[in-house]
DNA sequence: AGCTTATGACAACAGCATTGACGTGTGAAG
DNA sequence: CTTCACACGTCAATGCTGTTGTCATAAGCT
């Protein structure tokens, strides 16, 4: 987990590690699996989706794959590299089979939501590495297509990247929140929103009068993710914005 | 990490840990210090502060306070349990010795830079704690604040409350957002931003015209936090909400 | 002064990521 | 069709990790 940096910058260095593309032989595990880095990947995203993000260990996605942990390393140069390449596959499934329709506050709300939609669909995954910039070829696609849709409303570049950078970041940042919140562990998820039924429901108006006069909406609202509000009203102020067309 | 959850719901059960409250004995370690939980959350912090998210660990934390790191069970159930007191302690440094000016507008502005400004500077810490719900002093008092603020600028209790959530989730996700990639150990945090100055440099304006013509725009602009800009869109928007008064 | 017991220390356990050495079966070369 | 190199799966070992059960000792009450 610590010099993955230094491995993705010299990915040609003599290491353990053969590019995909250069593979040729592809010998069976004992178990019978034949590894690839997509097999891999998709069993982390299977492992970790159905024991949760504390399931994921390479010695338990060696397990899963049917294969000896340290194998894992011949395919990727640490678990680090490993998480980046899962961060690509999410950004893909987020974006697989949409198409822009050419009403940029609409495709843009629609990308927002699809992303923060996928990663609450792999939270532990999202967790790990939704705040990674990976370099990618997914990751590559999705900036292009989002850039595309800000430029081709007619923001000017400088605005379109800045705007860009605010919306994808507002949009991981609930994502990692909210991925979080669901990552944790049964009971610990159930003790944190206990919380604002307990702690919060006991507070005296004289000292909190402000939480004392709003508990009850309180308990309801912070069940819901605050993305969908917090989106809208990020691109009501782009929108506001936008210079007038020609 | 297991059953934090369960021990914060059941904190007078038979267990380990005496609340802070109720402890009359104050023994010193071989090396002479005193524990308590204020001096482990501030050691917590210094640690991580000094030697990164990764370097924290119970024996590590052990080994800067002066003792056994069995010794900290004594004072929380769990690292979990302990990472709570951490997240309550950061927001109780973000809103230390700041107050209201009653310009409601102004004051949302400032304290979601305080919140983020004081993530950034544990970044460590705050990648490890920010999205919980702790339930402590600091955390209410900050809440309280925030709702105060809202209601008092004329907003009824359910936008106050849903305007509260997007806002403070929006502070929170921006914070773990920047502060985990401040946490990246330092190669690795570098080969991230290199990322922009090398793959994207080099896609062809034929494949990716949008990222082609504006890569250096991109380059500077993905190198600052998008938070400020975020903030902002986010409160035009929210002031355009304001019932007229009276 | 004496007693209780809170609390720090110690040792042990199971699990972790990672690495180096090893041998086997694959796929290419002739 | 045989040979051969070496890619890649396996094994074993290292030094971490959080957590717990047991013990002894000193703090503070009576």
């Amino acid at each position: 987990m610590t010099e993955r940096a230094a491995d993705r910058a010299a990915d040609l260095a003599a290491d353990r590690v053969v590019p995909e593309a250069a593979r040729r032989r592809r010998r069976p595990t004992k178990q019978g699996t034949v590894l690839s880095q997509q097999v891999i990947v998709d069993t982390a995203l299977r492992l970790v989706g159905q024991h949760g993000a504390q399931a994921f260990s390479v010695r338990r996605l060696g397990a899963a794959l049917g294969a000896d942990p340290s194998a894992i390393y011949r395919y990727f140069h640490s678990t680090d590299d490993l998480l980046l390449a899962v961060a690509d596959e999410l950004i893909g499934l987020g974006l697989h089979g949409w198409q822009p329709t050419g009403d940029w506050r609409a495709d843009l709300r629609e990308v927002g939501l699809r992303i923060h939609a996928h990663s609450l669909a792999h939270p532990q995954a999202a967790v790990l590495a939704v705040y990674r910039t990976t370099g990618r070829a997914n990751e590559i696609r999705a900036i292009e297509t989002m850039l595309g849709i800000l430029r081709d409303a007619g923001f000017p570049d400088p605005d379109a990247v800045s705007l860009y950078h605010a919306f994808i970041d507002q949009a991981l940042g609930f994502a990692v929140l909210d991925s979080a919140a669901l990552a944790l562990p049964a009971p610990a998820q159930h003790a944190d929103l206990a919380v604002w039924d307990t702690a919060y429901r006991t507070l005296s108006p004289d000292t909190h009068p402000h939480i004392a006069a709003t508990t009850h909406l309180l308990a309801a609202d912070m069940r819901r993710s605050a993305y969908p509000l917090a989106l809208d009203l990020l691109l009501t102020a782009v929108a506001a914005r936008l210079p007038a067309p020609e």
